[in-house]
DNA sequence: ACCGCAGATGCGAGCAGATCGCAATAGGTC
DNA sequence: GACCTATTGCGATCTGCTCGCATCTGCGGT
């Protein structure tokens, strides 16, 4: 394990650019660089998709093959408490991880389960129009909306 | 069981007003009128709140104790492919059911779990938008749309 | 280089929400 | 009233996730 001397970066904030970064934030807190943190971390930089907490233990188990499915489950949950990673329900169906930098809102069809990614200005007038009249913060990356996607509106419309 | 002779209304459309309009429509599908769905229905056109599958099981069996909660699950799911109910998931926890007139979009805290209902036309813009950039027909009732609500944004902001 | 301890892990049990298989029951049409 | 099939009660099962606990290990102190 050459490793370079990992040059001291300190305010690394919310945005940690790579694993390094991240395990110095986590033994920051108090937390420790264990394998199992630094592969999942790893798979989650690389990542291209969504995961599931399923599919980041596979993915994690082929280069770490003990790793458990709770390991997984409590490493995202603490890297979650960090701010580095954020998890989305992408309506029914388990939820999928991400890194915070990586996040964005999704529009979810109903039928085929097409997932759209959505830029967060579709959602700026809304969040200002909520935010003035109710008083709430919306997240719109926490749950994709469900609808229909063009297709599926296609097919439903000429199978009646 | 004294019962009015029932005026046969035909093309009910998909807002039945009533029990019984329901229980017509069921029998017109080749589905039965049985107590358990009665009972299903009156609880639900009597709701104020949004119901769980196991708050409507538990206010069924004050009526009809023997209503097992599997029956609630298979009767909201005819009924919702009759179109007369649908369901919405609140964030976390189990999903909640209502007659599709009395159907809305929902705001939910993710602190305390509030939950603040919205009028459909908050989301006619962002509806719009959507449709016309992705094709997309965003159907803002079955998924609530978490955030912070007032009161918690209040509290994160003085607790630090 | 070693110790010690708190944080982390593997593993299985457990939980909530929802679905399913099956035998028994009961609408409603004839 | 008989028959056919929808519906029901009941428990088993499934999925997604959390927890308890004994063990292990990173890493700061010496």
């Amino acid at each position: 394990m050459t490793k370079p001397p990992a040059p001291v970066r300190k305010a690394v904030g919310h945005a940690p650019s790579s694993v390094e970064d991240v395990m110095e934030l986590v033994r920051a807190r108090g937390g420790r660089a264990t394998p199992s943190r630094r592969v999942l971390l790893e798979v989650l930089f690389e990542a291209r998709a969504h995961l599931s907490a399923e599919e980041l233990a596979t993915a994690v188990q082929e280069r770490a093959p003990d790793v458990h499915l709770s390991t997984i489950y409590r490493n995202v949950e603490d890297l979650q408490k960090l701010g580095v990673v954020v998890h989305s329900h992408m309506g029914h169906g388990p939820a999928t991880y991400q890194l915070t930098s990586a996040a964005h809102a999704h529009f979810i069809c109903e039928d085929c389960g097409a997932t759209l990614e959505a830029p967060d200005e579709l959602f700026a007038d809304l969040a200002r129009t909520v935010r003035d009249t109710l008083g709430f913060a919306i997240h719109p990356h926490h749950f994709g909306m469900l609808g229909l996607c063009a297709r599926c509106q296609e097919r439903s419309r000429t199978s009646c």
